[in-house]
DNA sequence: GTGGAGAATGAACACGTTTTCATTTTTCGT
DNA sequence: ACGAAAAATGAAAACGTGTTCATTCTCCAC
């Protein structure tokens, strides 16, 4: 009763637009959905009032009728943890350049949450989902989403041997470890160590295994004992008690491989602090990510580096093609890894 | 054409459901708003057989005919910084357990952005939304935003005295910093300080004004000395840095208070790495936050803690609160700081 | 058994777009 | 200048839901 006209209360709608114009609603959608004709003045007319009105077309309504919501589902065991918390910060950015918008989930390491969260979530429409959670198979997130969404299972750090995806998702991002791990393994070796150990992440995830699994390959390659394994799971203080106990209790090492950089800073934590060890004198450390903290001179330490900016590139990239195009042929990209050499070998 | 009946391609609509348990779409609506009248066992069998089907509400319909979204925009600047990080981490946790979803966006230091970057985030259509950024007048946010959108200018160490605040947002969120900091200088003089030097954060950044000055204040109160100012910008190179410029440059200090925790880690960093000093016999640091890296071994800081988890659940209590009764009276919520000590003090 | 109050239910409309189709206007070749 | 092709434009339908209003049904008091 009181909306009746261009009151100012609400947003501003086509329709006001096209009124003030003196064009139909109609010509107001074809100025912003740019691939239909449309005479270039009537464009630009039409463009002005709508700044003059503060107008953008409601995406409600605009993702009711198209099925696109330009939402992108994102779901994170934990934002603050240091590798997420920089990989979702790099993918919000790329996304927002292209016209979508981050959908943050969390999910609690009680991964029995996970398919209510995937139901929750479905709710908010998102044109497609990136997943940093393990422990879900493809075809559960598939089960939870219609249409054809495509699920990137974005393993936190995934390498070979490939999981048997058999997922709606065949486009696939491979991040070959192995030149890293063997350029570490190869420094390690000619600095003269001899007892490798392993500080683990959580034991059964899938990027524990496959770093553990490249590792082994590696050092038997290479004519090294297999790796003595400490279990963590990804965080400072499981390895910091890891490290400890490896000393304590077992028989120590000459050179700890962490399976990320965060546990990598517990062990050195673990090492100088409680252990009274020198690093990397007495013990050599190499970590894994190269996340910003990783260069700070209280830890400054020596890693096996993934190029989270050209990753996420990619992955965006592998995403808006398969949105755009949904029947296109199966892409697959391959990023390296590259050992970055700091002050924790030698 | 192929859309005819009820196919299996598509998500479910209410029409289905509606068709197969025998009753209207109305009332599969009313079984799920459950506010209006409806027999008991039809809601039960409606509630079954969406289950089956796997039907949940279009959020889109939803949002187009209700004018809500059930999105929380949230703003950040760098979602890897520790302190945002751990923030956005909570809050979606907290919003995700009340039925809403975060809505992230990223805004690069170039605050000239921001502008075009709320028009862009409008188009979204938040319920609210919570900007940790800087320098932006809430009065510009509403200017953005059309109906009664509540903004809440999220400031990242807000504290007294409070911004003349004009915006459509009456509720508020105090700080109460002055015990912490009242606390640490008390600690500080008491174990012989004198000249107590101010890391800062960005320096005309709403946050590190009023921890500087409420710093200066308490010092003078306690008879010190105004506090010699070493300019940094919250980050953990700048405070590296600026500590260095301190001693080699300017005339040193007995103790350092950081803007954040992360700028204190650059200060004890270049303490002991760069400029061969211990800490605390030599130099004392303190900083700001408590963030989870605080009680890492290499930096075990003392430190003001912001109760992180209330704050945000206060946070996210009043946006609730607001956008349920847009009309209830102001509501102002208080919360303390307290210093955390640990082992660069003493 | 009848009237009426209250609950239960259904029909029509609204929300703000995009899209399809038909119609009108412009442009161009001859 | 005429016809046809192409471009520009508008009307109507659709997307899936919530809400208002009118209608039907149920149950109880008299």
């Amino acid at each position: 009763m009181s909306d009746a006209g261009g009151m100012g209360r609400g947003r501003a709608t086509a329709e006001m637009v096209a009124q003030r114009a003196n064009v139909s609603r109609i010509s107001v959608s074809r100025a912003f959905n740019s691939h239909t004709s449309l005479k270039p003045e009537k464009r630009a007319l039409i463009l002005r009032i709508a700044e003059e009105l503060n107008y953008t077309p409601d995406r409600a309504a605009r993702a009711l009728v198209s099925g696109r919501s330009h939402l992108i589902g994102v779901i994170v065991p934990d934002v603050c943890s240091h590798w997420e918390s920089q990989e979702v910060d790099a993918l919000t950015t790329a996304l927002q350049n292209e016209g979508f918008a981050t959908l943050l989930f969390k999910t609690r390491t009680d991964y029995s949450m996970d398919e209510k969260l995937l139901a929750y979530m479905r709710g908010f429409n998102p044109d497609s989902v990136i997943a940093f959670v393990e422990n879900v198979k493809p075809t559960t997130l598939a089960q939870f989403l219609d249409r054809a969404v495509p699920i990137y299972v974005h393993y936190p750090h995934p390498g070979e041997p490939e999981p048997a995806e058999t997922g709606p998702l065949h486009d696939r991002l491979n991040v070959l470890q192995r030149p890293g791990i063997e350029q570490a393994v190869a420094m390690l070796q000619g600095y003269g160590a001899k007892r490798i150990a392993y500080v683990s992440g959580v034991e059964r995830s899938q990027a524990n295994t496959a770093r553990e699994h490249m590792l082994r390959t590696v050092m038997a390659e290479r004519g090294l004992a297999p790796p003595t394994i400490a279990v963590g799971d990804f965080s400072y203080d499981a390895a910091y008690a890891a490290t400890i106990d490896l000393f304590r209790v077992g028989d120590g090492a000459d050179a700890i491989f962490a399976a990320n950089d965060v546990g990598a800073f517990g062990v050195l934590d673990a090492l100088r602090h409680e252990l009274g060890l020198r690093v990397p004198e007495d013990v050599q450390v190499v970590g894994f990510d190269d996340i910003a903290q990783s260069h700070w001179k209280s830890y400054n330490l020596t890693t096996v580096k993934f190029d989270l900016e050209e990753r996420v590139r990619a992955l965006v990239r592998l995403i808006l093609r398969r949105l755009k195009t949904p029947d296109a042929p199966t892409l697959h990209e391959t990023l390296q890894t590259r050992l970055v050499v700091r002050g924790t070998v030698g």
